[in-house]
DNA sequence: AATACTACCTTGCGTTGCAAGGTAGTATAC
DNA sequence: GTATACTACCTTGCAACGCAAGGTAGTATT
């Protein structure tokens, strides 16, 4: 059943930003899964394991992210992801793409000027 | 088959807003579906006919947009969105959840301060 | 009456998020 | 040394959503 409500509308809000904020944390340094998880709720962006695992499977076959095994003082071992050069690259320009969001998005909150709108 | 790129991610950034956006312009002032089409593209929102319909659709069930017909001085005559009381509710919290994820952004684009580096 | 334009909407496919379930390595308790 | 708990990996199945494409109908224009 079709179901919208504003929660949703605050999800999805979140989820366009993922993949963005991933990279942005693997950047700073390289990390697992987990590391991962508590970045994003730390960041108040709530993720579940059933979500990042396939999301970090398209981004490493997409060539942004490359990984390393390593093994835990306690407990299996765990994957650890690394940027690739064109995840540094794809980093780049999604951190441009966000100023620029942030730039559309205040404009619309502008009140538009009702008086002459040349500047369409 | 399984495709994912940059541009995708860039695509799906801008399309978490899109709810956001879209009761912001109608907010603004009442407005049929190609006035909000050309605000967005504006926006650098590319977004089509298909994707706007039926969101509308969902808005107005979720009881967040009401809409009147208008006669068109030339053509077949348009549905003129407005906001519920419910909708500017929803905007509202939209606006500060849009802060908060500015916020969680840059806190993650800022180096952490648990190591001691001091890069960029 | 034929064509063009505008405005509405639907269909069908592919991608994605996520709850739930599954496998296996490691450590601890008994 | 085997049972239990914990951690880490991953997959399955369903539903939501975007969007290319196609469809209907009212209003000029030719």
């Amino acid at each position: 059943m079709e179901e919208l409500n504003i929660e949703n509308s605050k999800i999805q809000m979140r989820r366009g930003v993922l993949e963005f904020c991933i990279l942005q944390i693997i950047s700073r340094e390289e990390a697992y899964a987990s590391d991962i998880l508590m970045e994003l709720k730390h960041a108040n962006l709530i993720v579940v394991e059933g979500t990042l695992y396939p999301l970090l499977s398209r981004l490493k076959s997409a060539g942004l992210l490359k990984y390393t095994w390593q093994e835990s003082e306690a407990g299996p071992p765990r994957k650890y992801y690394q940027l690739t050069e064109k995840g540094e690259e794809a980093l780049s320009q999604l951190r441009t793409t966000w100023q620029d969001l942030n730039s559309s998005i205040n404009s619309l909150l502008t009140p538009r000027t009702t008086t002459n709108e040349k500047n369409y």
